[in-house]
DNA sequence: TATGAATGAGGTTTCATTCAT
DNA sequence: AATGAATGAAACCTCATTCAT
């Protein structure tokens, strides 16, 4: 049901034509998720705000959970392949476990509706851990937990933790760090946060000979 | 509109009578908030839940969301006069916003259901801050509100940032530290998070000469 | 169920004792129905008017319903005993029918509560024609009968219109010239009123010679 | 939110498609409040009459109130409409106002439940006044107003008294001698009632010269 | 692809009425 | 006579979803 996004629009008409009905629906859910929380926002009030017929929600998309997911999906693929690009020729685990920390701070700080959607609506979910989009999700974590098996290859990460217990330790740390700026609404200062968290981090990881 | 639940139960039986409605309803809520976010639960589920009959949460409690505000203020008139107690006896404003500190964190630590109306639900609602259960909280606020003052009377804070400004900055401090283990649902290291909360706090507003 | 007030009060305590909760509960209606119609007042307001249980009500009272029909039918007794107290004495049919309009508008000009149960209310009830209430309209209505049966056969009115359809006709004037002074709420002269509405049935019924 | 009716049906099929769905809940509503008033009238009711969902009520109107609303402006934008057209080619506003005054008699007497809602129920709503539907009754004592103006500056009617007040005055007459018609169920004799009103009415307003 | 119309299920809330004491 | 607590039924209304075209 699903239909994936084409990557790139036609060749044809670079951006002449009015944006399709499914994007125009994601496009509505993300405004008003700027505002309110998904379970508040009616399908009706999508539709009006995307200018479109409500039932056309039903062709693009499962449910209005699905449009949820999916909306995600396009900023987790978004976030997971910009995240595969900036990661390209940085050498070292250390160097790049540090890059990925400050890009998913980054994400996180910059998309509010992503953020909320990623660290507070998506969990309370039944089925979530099933969907589609935790596969992505999972992609995400794929990239770290390589890096970190590579980093204990290279012998400048300890081997006595398991790689993926050290995963979810940086990843739990990023989300920690991001999650009062997304609910009271400030900013983050990704620097700092990054070099902080990364300071922690690599405290207790990092060998030292 | 909310009556006064009896402070003791009639002296013949000391714990046999079953507990009267209004508390049956509130302990309903809370355990439904246990697993769900407060829109999400139903009357309908309080009541049974509950085991009363669903109009009698409106006999009880103005509203829905009445309810929840009353279960609220329970759990923070018990907060605020277990912290008064708590910080009876202590010397010096700095030892008092330690304790404040500490306590804050337990709190928050030890009731999750409190917490998460506390800090996620409760902001949403119009009319919370015009609300009476809000009033609770400013009396919590007050409390750090005067030893602060104080603080600076004694001359062993910096007088030179408001008052009103460090007891934000410490609130806000608190709630950052907390909102993570309530979300991602971990347990909060309560002494740890409260020295190194203070070990950064004091670092900024205790006067060293 | 439907308890007859006692005409006096016990005769010890004149009026020392506070009205008994019967007689709050239809004063209570009473002043409600001044500013609401019926439909719209609930027992929970009436109770609290009169300051009584709820549950009160319905000792005494069979319904909801069965107490406007008490309501009614004490003002119904009070106007038709006055009315016979005012008959007495009048000579001639044709005076008694002018102190019988002439009364009649004088009841429904002077308390508008019982205009409003009498000529709007009741009459959507189903089973009002076989209320108890009902019957004490009926009286009324036999009292006018009785006067336009005495005056046919003392000759001074028409006897060639049934006597019935006199009545349903002054009866109908009466409410007539009533209504839309409770409706819109104005005052109604009743003299006036009372002379006009004569001068056009008495030219209609009462025998020239 | 008030959808428009289109003026006519499809071309095809003169009148063999069912009516749509907002007119039937119209209809249904009418049907309903001949026999009883608005507020024992269940949206519930309404929609089993009309042989619709109940829902679909409020894709058609805002509230059950609206739905009377808009019943309301249907009566009365026909009314208003097709009495323009009745004082067209009338000359003199003495004949107005009696063209006037029997048009209106003549509707009231036409359609109880129009009549009904308009003297009975709508008063009572809150923000009445501020309806879109009391816009039309303003275009109704609009044309009056105007008529009387006229008749003012034509040197016919008394100037002395604002025109603004013989204008209540008119419809005060006419509303006091519908009610009780409508109220009582009876016929009102159109002829004789209309003529019985302008005969007190001219009494009191036109000029002898 | 798109839509206007329709709907079932369920939400919160109100209310007349009854129960137990 | 009186009450506090409780309740079933129903009220109005919302919403995600489907139907027919």
């Amino acid at each position: 049901m699903e239909k994936k996004l084409p990557i790139a629009p036609s060749s044809k008409s670079v951006r002449l034509t009015a944006p399709p009905s499914r994007v125009k629906i994601a496009r509505a859910l993300k405004v008003l998720l700027q505002n309110k929380d998904f379970n508040s926002i009616t399908t009706a009030e999508i539709s009006r705000v995307a200018g479109v017929n409500e039932a056309l929600i039903y062709r693009h998309f499962t449910d209005k959970r699905g449009l949820l997911h999916a909306v995600l999906a396009d900023y987790l693929n978004d976030f997971v392949s910009s995240l595969k690009f900036d990661l390209k020729g940085i050498k070292g685990a250390v160097n790049k476990i540090r890059k990925f920390v400050w890009a998913s701070i980054h994400y996180y700080n910059d998309d509010r509706v992503f953020s909320k959607i990623q660290l507070l609506e998506v969990r309370n979910f039944p089925g979530y851990f099933e969907s589609e989009t935790y596969q992505i999700v999972r992609q995400y974590a794929g990239l770290l937990l390589d890096i970190i098996s590579e980093g204990i290859e290279e012998g400048c990460l300890r081997a006595d933790i398991e790689a993926v217990n050290i995963r979810q330790f940086i990843l739990g740390a990023i989300e920690h760090y991001c999650l009062p700026a997304i609910i009271f609404g400030y900013d983050i200062d990704n620097d700092r946060v990054a070099d902080s968290l990364c300071e922690v981090l690599f405290d207790g990881i990092i060998l030292k000979n």
